[in-house]
DNA sequence: ACCCAGGACTGAT
DNA sequence: ATCAGTCATGGG
């Protein structure tokens, strides 16, 4: 059994905010998988523990992000009351450094899909083409594997019109067409590139592995629940704030470690009821009234 | 029945 | 370069 300092990580938090979608809570522990090891981990007060075969204390430091500088991060961010608002509601959500393969095809898979059927596919691509490493356990399969599936193989598996897009990115990585490892030597930007050339990969997507596989701080994902806070708080609710302007405002506002502070609201207003304050503008239904005659 | 979900791709302007 | 239409599927 591993123990590190957890330096205030909240698992549960972390584990739900729609960065990773293999890990299931059963008691006390998170189930799931580091670095293709399948493991154990949970909190004891302020020291993380962590088990599982092959399993090191740098391997799971790096996978929770325990080496970064948080206080230097938090300190990077705008005085906001906003966000400050957001980390006081999950004080210790982390940003995860999970592996970029599955981060590539969890994200492929998350188009206009809830997380719970995202875990759900997952789930499924692991039962259908992983390998089996114990009782209802299986690994989830790498590029060479799942190149080899046929696309009625994948659509079994209820991806629905991501299919085709996980059945191209499949055997565009397995081909070397793309390197994630290369990708992964790159400036941000030109990372983003890389990622866009991979079939099912647009700017929100590439943004979700870059900020949750390549420890990119930087990458700004820009989904329908970010998209609402940032135009309701920071837009005055006006409709229809083109992405390109969100994003240019996020680059300024945020800072260098926007990216953070993107899982911080994201995870706040999709959990905390009160978080976003009635629309401005109540359209307004009442009962018409009543015509005395 | 209707609307939404951590969007991307395509073809028409 | 922008922009609507379209793409499956499940949950509320």
């Amino acid at each position: 059994m591993l123990s590190l300092p957890g330096h205030g990580i909240d698992l549960d938090a972390t584990l739900t905010s729609g960065q990773s979608f293999s890990w299931k809570k059963v008691g006390a522990r998170w189930h799931g998988w580091i670095e293709r090891r399948p493991c154990q981990v949970w909190s004891e007060g302020e020291i993380l523990r962590a088990s599982g075969p092959g399993l090191t204390a740098a391997a799971v430091s790096r996978y929770f992000g325990l080496d970064l500088p948080l206080d230097e991060i938090f300190a990077s961010f705008p005085q906001d009351p906003w966000l400050e608002r957001a980390r006081a509601f999950a004080p210790g959500l982390r940003l995860l450094r999970q592996e970029p393969w599955e981060t590539l095809c969890n994200f492929i898979c998350s188009a206009l899909k809830q997380i719970v059927q995202i875990e759900q596919i997952n789930q499924s691509l692991r039962r259908a083409f992983g390998a089996q490493v114990g009782a209802n356990l299986f690994s989830y399969p790498d590029p060479a594997r799942l190149a080899l599936a046929e696309e009625t193989e994948l659509r079994a598996c209820r991806l629905g019109f991501r299919a085709r897009h996980l059945f191209v990115a499949a055997r565009q990585i397995a081909a070397g067409e793309i390197s994630l490892d290369h990708v992964g030597s790159l400036s941000t930007i030109d990372a983003r590139g890389e990622l866009l050339r991979v079939r099912g990969v647009g700017t929100k997507v590439a943004n979700c592995i870059l900020l949750f596989g390549y420890g990119r701080l930087d990458a700004f994902p820009i989904d329908v629940w970010v998209e609402r806070v940032l135009r309701r708080l920071y837009f005055n609710d006006r409709p229809r704030v083109p992405h390109e302007r969100m994003r240019l405002f996020a680059d300024r506002h945020f800072g260098p470690n926007r990216g953070y502070a993107q899982q911080f609201l994201f995870h706040w207003i999709r959990n905390d009821p009160t978080a976003l304050p009635p629309p401005k503008k109540i359209r307004s239904r009442r009962p018409a009234p009543a015509i005395s005659r």
